[in-house]
RNA sequence: GCUCCCAUCGUCUAGAGGCCUAGGACAACACCCUUUCACGGUGUAGACGGGGAUUCGAAUUCCCCUGGGAGUACCA
């Protein structure tokens, strides 16, 4: 078999859409286990729906991913440009062959005759398809048509195609996912490859570009699967080696409708800004629609690129729930390693002053708040105690514990107690399991005893572990806090 | 409307005629651990959409129904 040859063709008209993000990943993992190439083509024909913004968000997002392409706009390659807009200068060409051939032929409706054909099908409760009324217009009536300012668009004649290279009208194909799947042609239409203002459509474009590019298999969403019948026959016109195509059903939302905006993110950059790191979302989306062989679904893209099979791959649609997602990056942050999670935590720290910590304080915190950690930005509200000299303490814990008596009484013992203590974290251990074992003696539960200490220093009943927080703010600033919380007898 | 695709626990899936009284993961629930929350550990509950057919035997093959998804543009 010739090098095989992959490709992903975002059009940009919007950032990098987890969707596009699995395709993306299939093709490059299929790249990957046989040895070929991953292409990046950026699909920009469509000018008014593209901007810059959303071309670097594409390069980035699947930078970010980790999936790095062979050959793409940026760092070419032997069959660029790979931007569909530089090339517009191609497409004429092999238009002009199809015309050429017989195989297409220029169309001068009117975008009201058009809609008049389409009116009059729905009315007659009749699948539209185009009448071919200009199939075979003379030379004399083209020119007539020029004349009078009409530019013509070019169709592609489906009928020719399908009589040169095919005996029935039944086009089948055998689709690397889903097996053997088919369509009858005759039921297509003359569809456009060429409009009127010189630019190509994009089943055209796709086609054209897939050949010079020598794309080997086309791996893409199963909403293509009707474009794919359009897309052989233009291949078997221009005489091209057709080839092998593979659709993935689709990831859909919770409520079983389209992945959008009012779901929640749709886009990659949207899930990082949402504190999901990169490496969770990829491995996420290999497990809609692939399994392991072995059962171990913390994978990285290279270990998954080992055991991938294309054919293995489900040909349903699945669900986007976030339970998964979220259990994996809870995962994927217990792994990172320490220094790297200091460093991405910061953008959901800005509104601390770091500087109140030490770097050694700021890792000893990291390590214990990280635990409960979902998101990266989940760490925002996780530590606002250890900054500033004051704590904010929340309504219910004042009520329903530093007000207690028994949280009084064990506040003024933590303060008579800890006044010879060494705040470090070792002799605190030491010394508060001492403190706990006073009171169980008196009939309180060690939890009871800690939340008083722990609401008196951090406004919560819950949080990272109180012998390291303590340390942390060391002995002055909790004592102040816990003086603060006892109540002065009147 | 027409055409195509899909169908196993709530979700992602394993399963390619007997290994299935259907396995795993997430979520749920219970218990254990414990200075809180969590982590972790151990368990419990939970599915082959329905109906026919083939077969000694069907989650696995075929047909019909139902349900869901997609396509039907001079968008991509």
């Amino acid at each position: 078999m010739s090098e095989v040859r992959v490709r992903i063709a975002p059009s940009p008209s919007g950032n990098l859409h987890v969707g596009t993000a699995r395709t993306a990943l299939f093709n490059y993992l299929f790249a990957k286990k046989n040895n070929g190439k991953f292409v990046l083509r950026i699909e920009d024909t469509d000018a008014e729906r593209t901007s810059q913004e959303y071309i670097d968000n594409i390069f980035d997002s699947l930078k970010a991913l980790g999936l790095n392409w062979d050959e793409g706009p940026d760092v070419g390659g032997p069959y660029g440009p790979y931007t569909q807009s530089q090339r517009f200068d191609i497409y004429p060409k092999y238009a002009q062959m199809l015309l050429d051939k017989g195989f297409a032929y220029e169309c001068f409706c009117t975008p009201e005759e058009l809609e008049a054909e389409k009116e009059l099908a729905t009315q007659n409760k009749k699948p539209y398809v185009y009448s071919k009324k200009c199939e075979n217009l003379t030379e004399a009536e083209k020119e007539k048509l020029r004349a009078e300012g009409r530019k013509p668009a070019i169709r592609f004649n489906i009928a020719k195609a399908q009589k040169a290279f095919h005996d029935s009208t039944i086009l089948k194909f055998d689709d690397l996912v889903k097996g053997e799947l088919h369509m009858d042609t005759a039921l297509l239409g003359d569809f456009v490859i060429m409009k009127s203002n010189g630019t190509p459509t994009y089943n055209f474009a796709v086609v054209i570009d897939d050949m010079l590019m020598k794309i080997s298999h086309v791996i893409r969403g199963e909403d293509h699967i009707s474009n794919t019948f359009k897309q052989i026959l233009i291949f078997e016109a221009l005489g091209a080696e057709v080839p092998r195509f593979g659709h993935l059903g689709m990831i859909l939302a919770p409520d079983r409708s389209k992945l959008s905006k009012r779901h929640g993110a749709t886009a990659v950059s949207e899930f990082v800004e949402k504190g999901y790191l990169t490496d969770a979302l990829i491995n996420f989306v290999a497990l809609l629609g692939w399994s392991p062989s072995d059962g171990k679904e913390i994978k990285t893209v290279d270990e998954i690129a080992q055991d991938f099979r294309i054919n293995d791959v489900s040909s349903s649609n699945s669900i986007f729930e976030y339970d998964k997602l979220n259990w994996m990056n809870s995962h994927y942050i217990k792994m990172l390693p320490i220094e790297e999670l200091k460093e991405r935590l910061k953008p959901y720290l800005t509104k601390y002053n770091l500087n109140e910590l030490t770097d050694a304080q700021y890792t000893r915190m990291v390590e214990i708040t990280r635990e409960p950690l979902t998101l990266l930005s989940d760490i925002t509200d996780a530590v606002p105690y250890f900054f500033g000299e004051d704590v904010e303490v929340e309504p219910k814990v004042q009520a329903e514990i530093l007000d207690t008596e028994v949280a009084q009484n064990v506040l003024k013992e933590f303060v008579k107690q800890s006044k010879d203590w060494s705040f470090d974290e070792e002799t605190l251990h030491e010394k508060l399991e001492a403190f706990r074992a006073q009171f169980k003696e008196l009939g309180i539960k060690p939890k009871v005893t800690m939340w008083a200490v722990r609401a008196a220093v951090t406004g919560r009943t819950c949080g990272a572990d109180m012998t390291a927080i303590l340390a942390i703010l060391g002995k002055e600033k909790s004592l102040r806090r816990i003086e603060s919380a006892i109540k002065q007898p009147v």
